[in-house]
Parts: structure tokens; C-alpha cells; sequence
RNA sequence: GGGUGCUUAGCUCAGUUGGUUAGAGCGCCUCGCUUACACCGAGGAGGUCGCAGGUUCGACCCCUGCAGCACCCACCA
């Protein structure tokens, strides 16, 4: 017997422990089975699980838990990415806040010491949460990106793409962090429009003082590293300066005006000052005019010996200094609001400086064009299909991706330089000696990789790549690539690159995208807004099944997901249902011992159609990545019909006799094939119910394993599912009218019952007429086949069937005589529409037979709804 | 500046190639503690499908324009 409820907190945790102890999860690489295999998009090491995660987990186990009860080979893997900057950022913090100190002051091996401490507590947090929600992965594979083999794999293809000269080193302009003192990627600048001003400053002419143009700029201190001013050659408002050279002002350094139709006469001034060294335009125009650059800033942006008695100050203070060194001066000339784009570190939030240096890059530009082929020749599928737009657009635009980072935690580049001649050695190993000069000396880069360079191996590298693994063989590629549109371009598409690049094969043939977490509100979840929703405290306080469920039912192919603790609340009341529901069947046939199945009831007929019909949608909707769809169709099931009608339809004393003592199956049979079916998305209610299963398939341990419901065609059967809907719908309208009337459910009325179209449709009620009395609350039911009877009201007139019930037994009737009188209206309308429709030569001549015949029968149908409606009217007044 | 997506019930969203009466969950209102479940049951109200045109026998769906919202990308100083 079951308890009265489920506690989730009580069991979970033990049901876990017992699909581990089973050993249930493991794939085998020599299985014979297809294989089906997803990677876990690695969560950073820096902290807790978020909604995002627990969306992430749900999905994917749904998906996994389903191919896997489908008799797959599935591989779900598990891992965690060490991340980089924000990984460092972290420790940096943390360490600032226990100890004061910095990184500097541990120095390299000692602050990565703490690094890798901080790793093992937080993988340990993040791997917990992730049994928690219930992931079936296998965690005899469990990877980290700093592993061995990740690491092995992350030098095999920087060495591999640099022998291809895929990979350079170069002096660019890249964007620099100044609180994480290191290059970004593109991606990894946010731009962001903050209000700003434009400030004119006077240029003079260069021997001639009185003579000047003026210059208008938002970053007035970056004039101390001014090359040149640069105007439109056909400006002709400049056209006098040709040739000649400006002063900078405030350093008296003469630069040239240099003519360059990149400038557009019609903003600002139309003369645009040219620093090189802080800005990517000023850095390309002076490229073309050969200008000598000037980086102004050490790595804290902070202004250097070039800045000559501004050196020492911020950007931000020697901004102030600057201008009113201008304005004493009287080089300033005005000041006007301005607002504009400034690039924000996206993991800091400190605005970044544009920093001429030497980095490493990965020519996207020609990895990109396999990785646009893939999606074109659909050889990967992006769900939702719009996605696929955004990825080309962005690929198709790709510009180098700046790969080095001035970081300590991460992936050491695997380059060596030559301490006395500079050769550059690339290898898995460090070099014995130059291989030009044979100098003993050299010397590892200091930088160390993109996280996303070694996440971008993920599916290979957690797989055994660049070994021939059998792993390698049996599960690449991959299956699905499950994640949020958050990072198509960080990871998906750099994981399509890469894989395709080193294996010659796509790394997956799905990417589904799924919405973005959100608050109730619509709001994006962030600590600083203190609106988080901790899926660990729901699951805690709700159930994780509740959660999940919440979560798949919620997985809209939409953008935006919002997550409320009433939703899951309401979500924990259909495993509620699910959970007592269970309790009344194995309350009743707990004793089942055999499957004995007697078709030849309506009843059973039914709900076996219906649980089959069921079935087909959910597998269809499963593989459409539909989960809102296929969550729906099996809450549906459960409680509007299996719950609401089947067993309400069986409790009757009598049907429930019969139904014990011939150990008839059907309730106990359709209940564990519906737990099977939803497994996937409430993994622990269902193993805990599937277990009390009196006809559970015995030779399995876990319903993990039991045999995902299929649609068997032969037990669906159209004619009674209509047939029994037109029953549900005579004791629907019973109670509707019982509901105009205001008749408390303990009167008991009589009703009469004609049929409009002949005796058939009266004949097949007849069996159920103690069911439509008991549900209906009827004293008695007759069925007539007369026409209109004079002494009853006629209450109800559905399609098919008038139901009338006795004078006697109604109370007042105005409000009745009004809806019947709207009602006469709008179906009077309803016919007129029909009837023209009918008439119309162009409709008969094009719509489909299927359309004209549905308009005859309906038209046939309100006909008669309409003179039933009219008789009654008059016969009442 | 370019791109993408959205606008359907009070809220969150479905609506599969244009075709009978546009759906679900929640919320709301009324009634009911009926021996699985009040975490429940029964019933009800609620929509000119953002606006304006067009195509069509027929449009939530296709086309054009407009409005509003969201997001992504982009170096205009």
C-alpha cells in the first residue's frame, strides 16, 4: 500500500542511489546497438547550477532516458569546462576577500594550486545538482576540460591547424581587458550605448598658430597618441591643409593631415583625428598611410611614459586633466552630449581598450566554409529551424578569432620560443633544443587559450580524440547537441569548426536550441537583480519531478521561457494526481496477476484507443523536439481522461465488482504503460509507482529500462472513441444543464432522451445508461424515439440528441429562455452562412470533397438544431 | 545602420501544407469535503487572432504597408 503522498525530498535521492547501484546508465562501446549520444555542454566550474542548467538536464535526459528505454546504446557525458577568465576571475576575487592578495602575490604555481582547489569543491557542488535533477549520464566518463586527453586534444589541433597555417601569431589591435589584464575575443565585447560628449578641440596648423581646424572626438585623452588627422580628400572645407602638419595639442607634436575617404565630411567636423594605438578604425587608416603607432596604455589602461606628464594617471582621470588643460589652453571649442557604442568585457563589465599586441589567431574565416556547407546541405539540423539564419549570418561575416588570452588557468599554448634567435617551435612537447640554432634555451608561451578553443573539442575530446578510440567510434558523431542560443556562435558553431576540421565529420547532426530562462516578470534572472529561481530550493521544496515537468511543458520553440514557482507548484499537483490515482488502482487490483484484457467493453475499448493515440503523439512530438507538446498530451491523458472519465467511468460499484473479481487488467495495464511513457520527464515518481506495478515486466529491474510505449495500431478504434465522446458529451450537457438550472447535485432530476436522426444513435446509448445516470446524477433516463414530448422543456439540444427534461423538475426558466433565444440567433447566423457557402459555384467547384461534405452535414445538422430551437421557444411562450 | 523573431482569452503560450464551431494550462466566477486525490470534483464567463489594405469561393495562416515589443550583429570618430 502506498502512503497517502509522495515526498519527493524522501525519495528521490534513494532512487537515484538505486538506478547507480544497477549500473544503468553505462554505455558500451561494443554494444551492437545503435548508438545515440549526447555531450552535456559543460557547466563552468565557477559556481552553483542555474535554471538554465537544470532546463538543459531536463531536456536532455528526456531525450537520452527515452532512446535508451527504446533499446539505444545511449552515451550521455557528463563534464564540467574550467572557463577561463571567469573561473579566475572568481578565485581572484575570493582570494582578494580572504587572504588580500593578489594573483601577483602567489604567483603562477601557487594561484593555480588554488584554482584547481576551487575546481574540485565546485565540480563536486555541480555534480550533485546534477543527480539531483535526475540525469541519467554516465558517469564513469566524466570529463573536465584541463583532463589529460582534453589537453592532448587541445594541442594535437592547435599544432594541426597551425601546420596548416590555419593558426598565425600577429601584432593587431585586439580588444584588451584592463581588470582581467587580457585580450577578448570579438564575441566577448559587449557593446553597450552610453551617454557620452563630443568635444571639438583645435588642431593648429603647424607654423602657422592662427590657422587650425578643429577635430571632434569622445575620447579627448587618446589625443596624446595621435598620429595624423585624417579628412575627406574631396572636403574641400580642408582642402588648404593638404599637405601640411597639425600640432597635437598639449604636446606639441606635429602630425600630418593625411587624406583618406574612410572620413565622412558629413560627421562631427569632418576631420578625424588618427590614433592608432587605441582605436581599431584609426588603427586600419593608419595602416594605409604607414603612421607610426603609439600605445598610450600599460595593461591597466593606464597611461604610460608616452603620455609624457600625464603618465600615471587612469584613462578616465587623464580624460578629465586633458580637457582642462584644453579649455586653459583654449583648444577646446565645445562640448556637446553625445551618446555612443561602448565595448563592455562581457564577463566584468569593464569598459575594454582597444590595445595593439601580439596574439594569436584561428582564421575562421576558412574553417567557417564546411561548417556553412553542414547546415546548408542540412547534414546538421538547427531546431528551431529560424536559427539557422542568425548562424549563417554570423559565419558568413567571420571575422579571425583572437585565441590568446594573458591569463594563468586555462590551456598553456603549446609554443616555444627560442630563447636566443626567436624561432618559433609548435608541438606537444617542449622542444630539446632550436631546432635553427640549436640554442638549449627556450621558452613556453605565456598566454594560454580561448576557453572556448577547448570546449570547441568537446565532443571529440571527451570521446578519446585524437585517439583511435573505440569510443570515438562508436559514438561519434554525436546525436544532438542540446543547449541555449546564447552561445550558437561561442560554442555551437566553433564545436562544428573544429570537429569538422579534425575528423572530417560533423560533430552532431541536431542542434536544438532551447529558450532562455527567465522570471516571471520576463526578466533575464541575475544575482544583482536578486530574482533568481534556484532550481536546487524548488526541487527541494516541490519535487525535481515537478520541476522537470514544469520545465519540459514549458519549453516553447519561442525565445523566452519564464519560470514561476507557481507554475512548478501546479506541476507538483499533477504528480499529486498521478501518485493517488495509482494508489486507487493497485488499491483495487493489486492482486492482477496476468494480463487479461476484455475488448468487447466499450469502456476498455476506449481508453486503450485513446492511451494509443496518446502514445503516437508523444513519440511524434518527442522526435519534432516538441517537449511542451508531448508534456501536454500526456498530462492530458492522465488526468482529463484517463483520471476524469476511465476511472470515474469504472468506480461504479457494480462496474468495479465485475472488473475485480475477473482480474480484468485494462485499468492496471493502461496505468503502467502511461508511467513508462512518462519516465523521461518524471523519472522519480514513476520508478517509485512502476515498482508497486502488479504487471510490470519483471525481467527489469527499473522501468530506465522497461520498453518506451510504441503505438499499437490495432487497439485504436475511431468509432468508439467517437461513440464514447458522444457519452461524455450527453452527461457534459447533463451537467451543464443541471448548472443553468441551479439544481444542487443532490436533486436528482429525469431526463428524456430523443434522437434527431433515427434510433441508432439512441440504440448505442443504451449500455451505458447506469454509467449516464451515476455521473450524471440522474433519478432516470429514458430514451424516446418520438418526436417533441408536450409536457417537458427541452434543455439541452446537442448535434444529434434532445434532451428533455420534465417540467416538474426545473425551477425558474427566464435565464434559460435567453441563452436558448442567443442561441436560436447564432445558429440561425451559423446556417445562413453555411447555406451560402453551398450555394456558392466557385466553393462546390475548388474546396476539397472532405470541406463540402463537412458544410452539407453541418448545414443538415443546424437545420435541425434551428427548428428544434424554434419549437421550443414557441411551445415554452 | 543591418539582421532575426514576436504581437491569438486576464497571464504564459499552442494552432502542423489556407477549409466545418480558433485550443491548452494557469487565473477568475458559481456550486460541491461524492470512501484515489480539496495538491480534488462539476459547471461557467472570457477572443472583431496588433492595425490597414490585398490575393482567394474561403485567411490566425499567404502578400504589401504601418505600429509596438524583444533579441542579435556592426568601427562611424
Amino acid at each position: 500500500m502506498l502512503e497517502s503522498q509522495f515526498v519527493p525530498k524522501d525519495s528521490e535521492s534513494s532512487i537515484y542511489e538505486f538506478w547507480l547501484k544497477h549500473d544503468l546508465f553505462k554505455a558500451d562501446p561494443e554494444s551492437k546497438a545503435p548508438t545515440y549520444t549526447i555531450v552535456f555542454p559543460p557547466p563552468n566550474v565557477t559556481g552553483v547550477l542555474h535554471m538554465g542548467h537544470a532546463l538543459t538536464c531536463t531536456l536532455e535526459d528526456i531525450l537520452i532516458r527515452r532512446k535508451r528505454m527504446q533499446g539505444f546504446n545511449t552515451l550521455w557525458v557528463p563534464g564540467t569546462d574550467h572557463a577561463g577568465i571567469a573561473t579566475q576571475m572568481v578565485v581572484e576575487r575570493n582570494l582578494m576577500k580572504e587572504e588580500k592578495k593578489s594573483r601577483h602575490d602567489l604567483g603562477r604555481e601557487k594561484f593555480l594550486e588554488k584554482v584547481w582547489e576551487w575546481k574540485e569543491k565546485s565540480q563536486e557542488t555541480i555534480i550533485s545538482q546534477m543527480r539531483k535533477m535526475g540525469g541519467s549520464f554516465d558517469w564513469s566518463r566524466l570529463a573536465f576540460t584541463l583532463d589529460e586527453n582534453v589537453s592532448l586534444a587541445v594541442k594535437e589541433c592547435f599544432l594541426r591547424l597551425y601546420n596548416e597555417g590555419l593558426i598565425f601569431r600577429d601584432t593587431a589591435i585586439i580588444q584588451w581587458c584592463p581588470r582581467c589584464h587580457t585580450a577578448l575575443s570579438d564575441l566577448e565585447v559587449k557593446f553597450k550605448e552610453v551617454p557620452g560628449k563630443f568635444w571639438h578641440i583645435k588642431y593648429r596648423l603647424k607654423g602657422e598658430p592662427s590657422q587650425f581646424l578643429v577635430v571632434a572626438t569622445t575620447r579627448p585623452e587618446t589625443l596624446l597618441g595621435d598620429t595624423a588627422v585624417a579628412v575627406h580628400p574631396d572636403d574641400e572645407r580642408y582642402s588648404s591643409f593638404h599637405g601640411k602638419e597639425v600640432m597635437v595639442p598639449l604636446v606639441g607634436r606635429a602630425i600630418p593631415v593625411v587624406l583618406d575617404s574612410y572620413v565622412d565630411p558629413k560627421f562631427g567636423t569632418g576631420a578625424l583625428k588618427i590614433t592608432p594605438g587605441h582605436d581599431p578604425n584609426d588603427y586600419i587608416v593608419g595602416k594605409r598611410h604607414h603612421l607610426p603607432i603609439i600605445s598610450l596604455m600599460d595593461e591597466n589602461a593606464i597611461l604610460n611614459q608616452e603620455a609624457g606628464s600625464y603618465r600615471g594617471l587612469d584613462r578616465v582621470k587623464a580624460r578629465q586633466k586633458v580637457l582642462e588643460d584644453l579649455q586653459n589652453q583654449q583648444l577646446l571649442v565645445k562640448e556637446e552630449d553625445h551618446s555612443h557604442n561602448v565595448g563592455h568585457c562581457d564577463r566584468c563589465g569593464t569598459v575594454v581598450e582597444p590595445k595593439v599586441s601580439k596574439q594569436w589567431f584561428v582564421k575562421a574565416e576558412e574553417l567557417a566554409q564546411d561548417a556553412i556547407r553542414a547546415v546548408e546541405k542540412k547534414e546538421i539540423r538547427i531546431v528551431p529551424e529560424e536559427w539557422e539564419k542568425t548562424y549563417f549570418e554570423w559565419m558568413r561575416n567571420i571575422r579571425p578569432w583572437c585565441i590568446s588570452r594573458q591569463l594563468w588557468w586555462g590551456h598553456r599554448i603549446p609554443v616555444w620560443y627560442c630563447a636566443k634567435c626567436e624561432a618559433v617551435h609548435v608541438g606537444l612537447e617542449a622542444p630539446k633544443e632550436c631546432s635553427k640554432c640549436h640554442h638549449s634555451s627556450l621558452k613556453q608561451d605565456e598566454d594560454v587559450l580561448d576557453t572556448w578553443f577547448s570546449s570547441g573539442l568537446w565532443p571529440i575530446s571527451t570521446l578519446g580524440w585524437p585517439h583511435e578510440s573505440k569510443d570515438l567510434n562508436a559514438f561519434y558523431p554525436t546525436s544532438v547537441l542540446e543547449t541555449g542560443f546564447d552561445i550558437l556562435f561561442f560554442w555551437v558553431a566553433r564545436m562544428i569548426m573544429l570537429g569538422m576540421k579534425m575528423t572530417g565529420k560533423i560533430p552532431f547532426h541536431t542542434v536544438y536550441l532551447h529558450p532562455m530562462v527567465r522570471d516571471e516578470q520576463g526578466q533575464k534572472m541575475s544575482k544583482t537583480k536578486g530574482n533568481v529561481v534556484d532550481p536546487l530550493e524548488i526541487s527541494d521544496r516541490l519535487g525535481t519531478d515537478a520541476l522537470r515537468f514544469f520545465l519540459s511543458w514549458n519549453a516553447f520553440h519561442g525565445r523566452d521561457m519564464r519560470v514561476s514557482e507557481e507554475g512548478v507548484e501546479n506541476c507538483k499537483f499533477f504528480v499529486n494526481k498521478i501518485w493517488n490515482a495509482s494508489r486507487f488502482v493497485l488499491m483495487h487490483f493489486s492482486d492482477v496477476k496476468e494480463s487479461k484484457i476484455d475488448l468487447s467493453n466499450e469502456i476498455n475499448r476506449w481508453i486503450w484507443s485513446r492511451l494509443n493515440h496518446i502514445k503516437e503523439e508523444v513519440n511524434r512530438s518527442l522526435d519534432q523536439y516538441r517537449f511542451f507538446e508531448a508534456a501536454q498530451a500526456i498530462y492530458h491523458f492522465i488526468w482529463s481522461e484517463y483520471c476524469d472519465w476511465f476511472i470515474e467511468f469504472i468506480k461504479s460499484k457494480e462496474e468495479l465488482e465485475l472488473r475485480k473479481s475477473s482480474k480484468e487488467s485494462t485499468a492496471v495495464q493502461v496505468l503502467e504503460e502511461a508511467l513508462r511513457l512518462l519516465h523521461p520527464f518524471m523519472p522519480f515518481v514513476t520508478e517509485k509507482l512502476w515498482q508497486e506495478m502488479p504487471l510490470r515486466d519483471q525481467t527489469k529491474v527499473s522501468i530506465c529500462i522497461t520498453q518506451y510505449p510504441e503505438t499499437d495500431k490495432s487497439k485504436i478504434s475511431q468509432e468508439t472513441e467517437d461513440k464514447l465522446g458522444r457519452v461524455i458529451r450527453l452527461i457534459e450537457q447533463i451537467r451543464t444543464t443541471r448548472g443553468v438550472h441551479q439544481l444542487s447535485p443532490a436533486v436528482e432530476i429525469t431526463i428524456s432522451v430523443t434522437s434527431l436522426v433515427g434510433e441508432g444513435l439512441l440504440k448505442e446509448l443504451i449500455p451505458f445508461k447506469e454509467l449516464i445516470k451515476k455521473l450524471g446524477k440522474l433519478k432516470e433516463i429514458e430514451f424516446i424515439q418520438t418526436e417533441f414530448p408536450k409536457e417537458t422543456h427541452l434543455s439541452v439540444i446537442m448535434r444529434d440528441l434532445k434532451l428533455f427534461i420534465p417540467k416538474t423538475d426545473l425551477g425558474d426558466l427566464t435565464q434559460e429562455l435567453a441563452r436558448k433565444k442567443k442561441e436560436l440567433v447564432e445558429k440561425t447566423e451559423a446556417l445562413r452562412r453555411a447555406e451560402e457557402k453551398l450555394r456558392n459555384e466557385r466553393f462546390m467547384n475548388s474546396a476539397p470533397q472532405a470541406v463540402r461534405d463537412g458544410v452539407v452535414k453541418q448545414k443538415t445538422e443546424l437545420k435541425r438544431e434551428v427548428e428544434a430551437l424554434q419549437q421550443y421557444l414557441e411551445d415554452l411562450s
